[in-house]
This record gives C-alpha cells, sequence and structure tokens, in this order.
DNA sequence: GTCTATAGTAAGATAGAC
DNA sequence: GTCTATCTTACTATAGAC
C-alpha cells in the first residue's frame, strides 16, 4: 500500500535526520573540547553514537560538519539582531545610534548564550580555508557599517565602522572567556555603553 | 695555529647564519603566499636554496620558524610602541589619552610597514597552539589598557579597553588588507581620531 | 653545518556488505 | 541509511654520510 511507503519514507526520514543531529550536537562537543584540528572524525562519531559511514552520508567530511556549526550560529545573531532593531524602532527609537547599538545588544546576547560556541569560533582554529569565509564575513560587517555611518553623515565613515566593528568582536571574544554569564552580561553593558559615547551619527 | 680555528669557527659561524637567515627570509615568503598549513617545509628550504637537515639544524621544525616571524613582528611593534610614547612625552604631551594614543600610532606604523606579514598573522592560521599565544597576548595587551584606563579614573575600565583595544586590533587587519600604503595610513589616522573622541580616561 | 633518502604516523576518506 | 575494515596520501621529522 501507498501508505506503508509513505509510513517507511518517514521512519527513515525521521531516523536520517536524528543521526544528522546527533552529529552536530557531538561534533559541538567535540570540536568545542579539542578544538578544529585535535578534533578527530572517529571521536565524534563515537560521541554521537553513529558511525563514519554516516558521517560521510549526511556531510562531506568533517569540514563541512564545522561549517554547518558556523552557518547555524551565523543564522541566529543575524536573526536576533535584527529582531533587536525591529522591536527598539517600534518602540519608538528613532536615533540612528540608538538602533545600531540595540542591534548590537542582540547580538551579543546571543554570543553571552552561546559563550562556550563563541569561544570555539574565537580560537580561529578551523578547517582550511575557513579563515577566508571568517574575513569575508568581517569584511561584509565592517561595509555595512561603513554605509550606515555614511548615511548618517559621519566623515569618518569607514573609521568609525573598524572601531564599532573590532570592539564587537574583541567584546565577542572577552564575553567568550567571561567566568559566568553576569560577568559576561556586564562587559557587554559597559562596552555598549563606552561604545555610545561615540555621539557618531548625530551631528 | 689558533688564529686559524677561530678563523674556521667564523667561517663556519657566517654561513651558519646566512643560512638561518636565509631560511626565515624563505619561511615568510613561503608562509604569506601559502598560510601555515599549506605551506611545505620542502617549498621553504627549496626558496632558501638550503636542505630540510639544514632546517633541522638550525630551528625545532615548521612552527619554530613561523613563531621566530611572530616574535620577531611582536618586537619591533613593541619597541615602536614604547619609543613613540617616550617621543611625545619628551615633546611635553601630558594627558593620558594623549600618550595612550601616541604609542596607539607607533602600533599601528608598524602593521603599516610591514602589511603583508602583518596580514599573514591576521589569517589566524598557524601551528597548533599557536591560538594559545595569540590569545595570551590579547589578554595581557587588554589587561595593560584596563590598568590604564582605571588609573585615568575611567568606571568602565574594561569595557573602555575592549572596545580601545579591538579597535586596534581591526585597525591593523584592516590596514594589512589595505591596497596601498596611502589608504592604510588614511585608516590609521582615521581611527585613531574617532577614539580620541571617546574621552576615555579624560573626566 | 649541510645534505639525501627514508621512515613513521596519523587521520580523513572510500568501498561495499547489510 | 548504516556499518566495518581498509586505504591512501601527504607530510614532518630523523638517520647517517660528507
Amino acid at each position: 500500500m501507498a501508505s506503508d511507503q509513505v509510513a517507511a519514507a518517514a521512519r527513515g526520514t525521521e531516523r536520517g535526520a536524528s543521526t544528522r543531529g546527533a552529529l552536530l550536537a557531538a561534533a559541538r562537543e567535540v570540536f568545542m573540547l579539542e578544538g578544529y584540528a585535535r578534533a578527530g572524525v572517529t571521536d565524534i562519531v563515537a560521541l554521537a553514537g553513529a558511525s563514519v559511514g554516516s558521517l560521510y552520508h549526511h556531510f562531506s567530511g568533517k569540514a563541512d560538519l564545522y561549517l554547518a556549526l558556523f552557518e547555524e550560529l551565523h543564522h541566529e545573531q543575524d536573526t536576533r539582531t535584527r529582531r533587536a532593531v525591529r522591536e527598539s524602532r517600534d518602540r519608538g527609537t528613532g536615533d540612528p545610534l540608538r538602533l545600531l547599538l540595540a542591534g548590537a545588544r542582540g547580538y551579543l546576547d546571543v554570543c553571552i548564550e552561546q559563550r562556550d560556541l563563541v569561544a570555539m569560533f574565537a580560537r580561529g582554529d578551523g578547517p582550511p580555508g575557513f579563515d577566508l569565509l571568517w574575513r569575508q564575513r568581517l569584511s561584509d560587517w565592517v561595509c555595512r557599517n561603513t554605509e550606515f555611518f555614511a548615511r548618517s553623515g559621519e566623515p569618518l565613515d569607514e573609521a568609525a565602522a573598524v572601531v564599532m566593528t573590532g570592539a564587537m568582536l574583541l567584546a565577542a571574544s572577552e564575553i567568550a572567556l567571561a567566568p559566568d554569564a553576569a560577568a559576561a552580561q556586564n562587559l557587554a553593558d559597559g562596552v555598549l555603553k563606552v561604545l555610545s559615547r561615540l555621539r557618531i551619527g548625530s551631528p
């Protein structure tokens, strides 16, 4: 019967998805603990309760696994940043710098929640070519902020963007090393407060 | 005769030193071009006109070569930073933030002069464990700046240090990517100007 | 001090049965 | 979709002659 086929497919799909999820979760643990280079494919599949063959069925290899984790975090950061800006605007904020800082807070919130994962990426150890992807993302970010400052009438737009972005970058990294969430939150608050002194974009 | 022995030793030493220098220079080229991971020991010795055996006579391995280059740059940055602060003080500068920024300029000057090398280290790709050394240096820097701001009466001392240091870090990285020295200089000037607006440490 | 040739090793990836 | 066993590849590092 057709329903049997459907049911079988569904079972298969569910099982596959669960294996995939277990592999991702295990990779996360092992990468965080050992770093990318020292992590072994065998350690990951062992922790996931799966096999090497399964891993290569779902992913193209160790690097792919790492990239998947990175994209996941990046997506979350992006979503939260946009949401924070939107909510601030809905609350009536008009000042561009205020909106930028609201987004920055959203971003740092994710960093605080996922300190361990952020720390892993901040180490810089990743698959060959990952640094290029990272640099690309960073450049994009600087460009977007440069455009923002240019629109706000800041003459030193690029420099301002470098200061802003660099501060956020190191803040994320230091937050990842903070002993607990409270200390991390404290640091995030401080950084945003200092940045608000820049008085950029409010001529 | 004793003088023969001395002469022989001197010749030997000179030859050794020259090989060592050639290896360092070649390593610099190859690492800059290929990155650490992709660089092969064989490529380096080929470019240096030396042999694998020589390399392992002078250095403990590929990683050691990389570290030597890093320490060299670090030493230069340190020297120039201190010199810049001293010179500024001699010119009569008393304001602490001004002195800090003078040092920052000295640091960025080295980054501009050695853009290619800085770009190589900024990629983050290095020998296993290098990220730890890097993080250590970074933490030291943040701590020193935190102490500086604390002495200057800044209540958000750590946050201010993170903003300042993060900005310098990304500035170095962006300078390394600048198309030419003029653009790099321009960006450095802008960043220092923006940072001087923070009015940190001058309550 | 320098060289050539060789060995070690480690880990990621693949083949093919179930 | 999942598994085990095997492979292969690429490199660093060493041994030992000159």
